[in-house]
DNA sequence: GACGATATATCCGTGACGGATATATGTTCG
DNA sequence: CGAACATATATCCGTCACGGATATATCGTC
C-alpha cells in the first residue's frame, strides 16, 4: 500500500497505510472531496496536503477511488470508493481484528482499558 | 515510525509499522533472537532479513527493545521487550481499537465475518 | 477590496522497506 | 567424510511513501 510499504497499494493482502485507511474510511459513508476528507481527519490523524493528494493519486491509479465527475464548486473534485476500494476497507478491518486479538492472546491490554 | 512513516518509531503516538509490530508482538511473550522472531512472524507477515536487521537496529536505537547479553548459542543474540517496548504495543492495540470501532460505525464489516 | 478560509497541486528531502547477497556454523544422511 | 540444507546474523542499496513547504486561485465577508 502504500504503508510506507514497497508497492502496498494494488499488491493484494497488504496492509494499508494509517494515511490511505483514514482516506477510505472518510470516503466509506459518501462521496467527499479532498479538502473535505482532510477535514474529518484532521482530528484522528492530522495529515499535511502532500501526503493526502499523493495518496489520493495513488488511490485513483489502483482504482480504489474514483472521481465523481460532479461537483457543486468548480474547484472542488469529489471523490467516491469503487467496489475494490470498499473491498479494501472490508479486508484491512479483518486484518486489524485479527492483529488485536493475536495482541489480546499475548496479554496485551490496550492503553485506557482497565481489567 | 518506521512504518514508512517519517520518524515513527521513537515519536510518540505515531502509528508502528507492520513489520516493527510483528516483532514487538512476537517479544510480548518472552526472549527471542532474530532469526525466531522471523519464524514466529512467517506465517503472519513474511519478512525479509533486511526489514528484520532494520527493524531491529531501529528498535534497539529507540529503546523499546534490548538484548539481554545471554544466550545458549553463540550465534544467537536474544531481545527483549523494554518497559517503553511494551507501552508502545498497548498504544497501538488501542489505535487499532479505535480505527476498528470507527470502521464499524460506518458500516465496514471485516471479510469473513457474516452479519 | 482586503483578508482569511477554502481548495488543489507540485516539489523535494528523509528514511523505512525489503530483496539480494555474504558469511559462518549446526545438523542430517548416505 | 562430505554434500546439502537449515540456522543465524549482517550489510548493501534501489525504490517509493510520507509529509512539510510552497504556490496559486477562488470564495465569503466585513
Amino acid at each position: 500500500m502504500f504503508d510506507g510499504m514497497g508497492k502496498t497499494l494494488a499488491s493484494g493482502p497488504s496492509p494499508l497505510s494509517p494515511a490511505v485507511f483514514s482516506i477510505l474510511l472518510a470516503l466509506a459513508d459518501g462521496e467527499k472531496h479532498g479538502y473535505g476528507i482532510m477535514q474529518e481527519v484532521r482530528d484522528h490523524a492530522p495529515m499535511g496536503p502532500g501526503t493526502l493528494y499523493g495518496s489520493l493519486d495513488r488511490l485513483l491509479a489502483a482504482c480504489l477511488i474514483e472521481e465523481t465527475g460532479l461537483t457543486d464548486d468548480e474547484r472542488r473534485r469529489y471523490y467516491r470508493l469503487t467496489g475494490a476500494g470498499r473491498d479494501a476497507l472490508d479486508a484491512e478491518a479483518a486484518r486489524m481484528q485479527a492483529n488485536l486479538a493475536r495482541a489480546r492472546r499475548k496479554g496485551i491490554k490496550p492503553i485506557g482499558v482497565r481489567a
